[in-house]
DNA sequence: CGCTGCTTTGAACAACTTCAACTTCTGTGG
DNA sequence: CCACAGAAGTTGAAGTTGTTCAAAGCAGCG
């Protein structure tokens, strides 16, 4: 039904409109291991927003939840408040993730979700969502490995802030980076954080000052450059190193498959 | 010694044998929302096991994932273990909680579960419990909240590791830990904590000392009053405050942060 | 061109950790 | 029942690590 292939008629409207089957991140996303007919059914559930700008909302702390949201480009960072007004990063979202997860407990959200840069994203009714993952088994499935994914990761955040010192953080962090842009075919030696130097450091529980002072330090010991946003990793053994990792184990590995 | 009904033949077993519709965790637990029928169906996947003892590990990290569990009685702390043999103590859990809900993404256990206590758990193999949910709408809203309530613990969680003092963090502990109980009906001013100093600092990511040191200060401030693992809480509308909490607003309560 | 906001750098300071010694509790076996 | 050993908890003093404060350097933008 829909027209993917040739006709480009409303030329503005063709960036929005990638059917799920055609978005290069079904191998990320919520249709992995979903057939091909059942993803159109997910497909025709979603609704693709105009993309964000810098600095522009998702969702707010507060605001009543209704859908989750997937990343299908940009990026964007998750906010929790303090009663003081401070704010804690629970994370950044790369394509292909969902966010709004934790807003599923309450029926509102939580944490507040805020665009890095110009971004788009898929919104997902939750509601419908659960109808259809009852139908459909696979999508069921990998829902619930999403959410514990989420749950996953933030047990390794946990355990960064509580147990590793500052430089073992950062280095954590980048590791983590490269690791999430090769996951979706970029370089994972060379990039750019859409990220400022506040979030990072937010997010890691240092001050910006620290995360200034590590960046260059770790650019002194050889094992990155670092160009204001642009990162390049020089040693990707050494950093790995850095951040407390057995030189034999990747630092997140996503998929079950494995030969130990 | 409770008779839950009618003929048991196996007087030893009994104490296991709670049924769902029995237990009175119902309203913590999956059931929540689920038709008395469609409990008994839940039931009937459920392996009650045998209670554990103090130090006995529910699994271990590494472990296949095959069903989350359930504290039924007692308490257990999760833990996820570091490269270098460190371990961070991710969460405790009272009865009425499910554990494991980070293995679903790999179908293995990334984070080991002990009891601190002697502590009883229902088994939930998840491939049936992912069946069931799908034909009871109500289990697998239940099963969706819950999960979503653990990310949203972890990120709480991660704020205090973040952002606040080491005071700060212990005040918070004890008023999560005192509303766990209220909402399990016990007495949220006087309580005994089943996990050590040592498990508290790890969870806290704080070092044994300075937790012990905060105990005698906040004793001293007259907030609490300490005896070995007997906590009563003499104060609460300062350890509320002290935790960094609003007079108005209980611990976890939806906020409108404003955006920096 | 001169804002404004982000980043970097230096120096003093504070918070928490580490080390070390000591006390109290718990459980075990004589 | 008591004694003893090991674990857990407490307390003090010294030591680190990262924070805070202050200021200067840089990039983007109207």
């Amino acid at each position: 039904m829909k027209d993917t292939g040739g006709g480009d008629k409303v030329v503005s409207l063709k960036g929005l409109k990638v059917a799920c089957r055609a978005c290069s991140l079904v191998q990320l996303c919520l249709p992995v291991g979903v057939s091909r007919e059942d993803v159109e059914r997910l497909d025709a559930i979603i609704r693709r927003r105009r993309p964000l700008r810098r600095g522009e909302y998702l969702y707010r702390a507060g605001d009543r939840f209704h859908a989750v949201h997937v990343v299908r480009s940009g990026s964007v960072k998750s906010c929790a408040p303090t009663d003081e007004g401070h704010e804690q990063v629970t994370g950044f979202h790369l394509p292909g993730e969902l966010v709004g997860l934790d807003a599923i407990h309450v029926g509102e959200h939580r944490c507040g979700a805020v665009a890095l840069e110009t971004t788009s994203v898929c919104e997902v009714p939750f509601g419908q969502l659960e109808t259809l993952s009852a139908q459909v088994p696979g999508l069921q499935q990998q829902l619930h490995r999403l959410m514990s994914r989420e749950v996953l990761r933030d047990h390794e955040h946990l355990l960064m802030l509580g147990k590793k010192g500052a430089e073992e953080r950062l280095a954590t962090f980048l590791v983590s980076v490269s690791n999430s842009f090769q996951e979706r075919g970029y370089s994972p030696t060379e990039f750019r954080l859409s990220m400022s130097r506040g979030d990072i450091g937010n997010y890691l529980g240092l001050a910006v000052e620290t995360v200034s002072r590590l960046f260059t330090r770790l650019q002194t010991l050889g094992c990155i450059e670092v160009e204001r946003k642009l990162i390049r990793i020089a040693d990707p053994e050494r950093l790995r190193a850095l951040a407390g990792v057995r030189p034999c184990e990747p630092v997140a590995q996503p998929r079950h498959g494995n030969g130990s």
